[in-house]
DNA sequence: ACCTATGTTGATAC
DNA sequence: GGTATCAACATAGG
């Protein structure tokens, strides 16, 4: 599920229900998840400290603590935060950490793909999609002969919209996905960017990424404004759809 | 059986 | 350096 809506939940989450409670232990065994850590240095570095604010960029979201370092967190593809609930019956709870008040949160994740780190570097982050301004989306997005798409999926030029969250704007601001970004006007630049901007809200409004254009996606079906059938490619190394008729 | 999948990272090649 | 492609992670679903 995740894409920014779905990290801004779970950091809410934690933010109500996981800050100031004194954590017993960690379960961090799953190197792959909890790369480049080896077993037990999250635990070492957690234990007996609170969680004390809970903060986002994009995707990404992480956990300040009192005296230690910050816990990263990431989602990946699959994964979800749990906040006292019984451990995953199947032993999807990839990383965990056990409260003394014997409560639990753990990272639920059956593709592994989501990350747990110490101290996360942000410096591979552009500014979150939900917040960046006028004119430093028109610099940043609007640069290269590389495809639009490709451009806006790159968590470095901005960070937080995925392959769905993406499509969708593209289709609400009428912009092709192969458009180089470079050759965008300063109006289409713009367009995109409250684009995004409205998907994101109407998505963390609604709980998770949602949207007309995404609901016919992924139906493989028509475009809900024209009803022309949508086409759809690799590009950006993700699958693409898009209205032919309408986006230019 | 085969293909695809809301993500990231590192390797490789042009 | 910019751009493009691929593999890896492991599971679910069409």
């Amino acid at each position: 599920m995740p894409e920014l809506p779905e990290a801004e939940r779970a950091r809410a989450a934690i933010a109500a229900r996981g800050l100031g409670r004194r954590i017993a232990s960690v379960d961090d065994r799953d190197t792959y998840v909890c790369r480049p850590h080896a077993p037990g240095e999250i635990d070492a570095a957690l234990r007996g400290r609170m969680f004390t604010e809970a903060l986002r960029r994009g995707k990404a979201f992480w956990l300040e603590t009192d005296g230690g370092p910050p816990l990263g967190l990431h989602l990946g593809m699959t994964g979800e935060i749990v906040i006292d609930e019984e451990p995953s019956e199947r032993g999807f709870d990839r990383f965990a950490i056990t409260f003394e008040d014997g409560g639990r949160l753990a990272l639920r994740d059956p593709r592994r793909l989501g990350r747990a780190r110490l101290d996360p570097n942000l410096d591979h982050l552009g500014p979150d999609a939900a917040e960046i301004g006028r004119d430093e989306f028109r610099e940043r997005v609007g640069r290269g002969a590389i495809a639009l798409k490709a451009r806006l999926m790159d968590q470095k030029t901005l960070a937080g919209a995925g392959n769905l969250i993406v499509d969708e704007a593209l289709w609400r601001a009428r912009l092709h996905p192969r458009r180089p970004a470079g050759e965008l006007s300063t109006d289409e630049l713009d367009r995109l960017r409250r684009a995004i901007r409205a998907v994101i809200r109407d998505s963390l409004r609604h709980g998770g990424t949602t949207g007309p254009f995404i609901a016919a996606r992924d139906r493989n079906g028509a475009c809900p404004r024209c009803g022309a059938p949508l086409e759809s490619a690799r590009i950006g190394g993700r699958t693409t759809y898009w209205c032919p008729a309408e986006q230019r």
